[in-house]
DNA sequence: CTCCAGGAGTGTA
DNA sequence: TACACTCATGGA
């Protein structure tokens, strides 16, 4: 029998025993690679981001303004190796041009996420994902790997829902709130894909 | 060879 | 609301 719970984005964040913390789950020079980061990700296995971060790094191009100015064409071919460089290519000129026109530490969390909804290239998941790791909001990121997670918790609820649980759970904590992103997705990566799931450690959770 | 990764946008029923 | 499809590279 297990007991009532009232934050329990809490306890399936203790369940999933961090490893390595999230500044070494996500390295990155400044928060502008993040952002950057974050749109290459999208269907891409990190590996292969990382080398086209480093080959706009060496081409000084990881700055709203450097990165504004870049001929797309140069842009698409510096990035190729993360994947769909074309529709990033983009993605990643009207990031630039909102970090360029944006002060993004002076606008309240809300409107800010809903201002990174309207880029294009920048579904619920990665407006989550910039608020947290780049703009420095408490942010509960829901990715697929959370959803499932969740589903075997039996917690249904949509993303506000969802930021008023982590709130109870987390409080104002951003490193609770990042490392607890950065956990879901390692653990969704190994052991929550598909057939694995009799090894998912929301079974403690139920028990 | 097949499968798919730290998604998003669009179109269809 | 619920899927199906496209975008595209690279590693297992």
């Amino acid at each position: 029998m297990r007991r009532v719970e009232t934050a329990p984005l809490k306890e399936l964040y203790e369940l999933l025993e961090g490893a390595a913390g999230w500044e070494a789950w996500w390295p990155a020079d400044s928060g502008f690679e993040r952002a950057v980061g974050a749109i290459l990700i999208q269907r891409t296995r990190w590996e292969n981001v990382g080398r086209a971060i480093a080959l706009l790094k060496e081409n000084c191009l990881l700055t709203p303004s450097a990165l504004a100015s870049c001929p797309p064409d140069r842009l698409e071919s510096l990035i190729r190796p993360a994947g769909f460089y074309r529709q990033k290519a983009a993605y990643l000129k009207a990031l630039a041009e909102y970090f360029s026109r944006s002060d993004i530490n002076s606008i309240p969390a809300a409107r800010l996420w809903k201002e990174l909804r309207e880029l294009p290239g920048v579904g619920e998941e990665t407006a989550d994902v910039l608020l947290l790791y780049v703009a420095g909001r408490p942010r509960f990121v829901v990715d697929a790997y959370a959803r499932r997670i969740l589903g075997c918790m039996r917690i249904t609820a949509n993303n506000e829902e969802l930021q008023a649980m982590a709130k109870a759970a987390f409080g104002d904590d951003l490193e609770d709130y990042r490392d607890c992103h950065a956990r879901i997705v390692e653990h969704g990566k190994g052991y929550c894909n598909k057939k694995a799931c009799e090894r998912c450690a929301v079974k403690k959770y139920l028990a």
